[in-house]
DNA sequence: CGTATGACGTGCA
DNA sequence: GTGCACGCCATAC
């Protein structure tokens, strides 16, 4: 395990957190950020399995326009952007 | 260290 | 427009 791996995953929540409010990125998005355009699967994956409270994983959407999932069960996340006015 | 899994994306039928 | 299958990256066990 490189550092530089790692840092993919701590770029990741840095850019997730930066998200505003009312606002969503794709995971792609996210991904490209991150340094890694093509990397938006790991992307899924680290916050699946680093779930962290400080990070609005929620504001996170697929690029079909999709929620997509959630911690188990997406019925907070889409619950949440609802109230933000992201979902119609 | 190697294998398997996964909150995805895109292409083709 | 919808469905199926493959490919990709990183993490965790």
């Amino acid at each position: 395990m490189k550092a530089d791996k790692k840092a993919f995953k701590q770029k990741v929540f840095e850019v997730v957190r930066k998200i505003p409010k009312g606002k969503t990125l794709t995971y792609k998005e996210v991904a490209k950020r991150a340094g890694s355009p093509k990397a938006f699967r790991a992307v899924g994956n680290i916050l699946n399995t680093n779930y962290n409270p400080d990070i609005p994983c929620h504001r996170v959407i697929r690029s079909n326009g999709k929620v997509g999932g959630y911690n188990r069960g997406r019925t907070e996340k889409v619950r949440k952007l609802k109230q933000e006015g992201v979902i119609k």
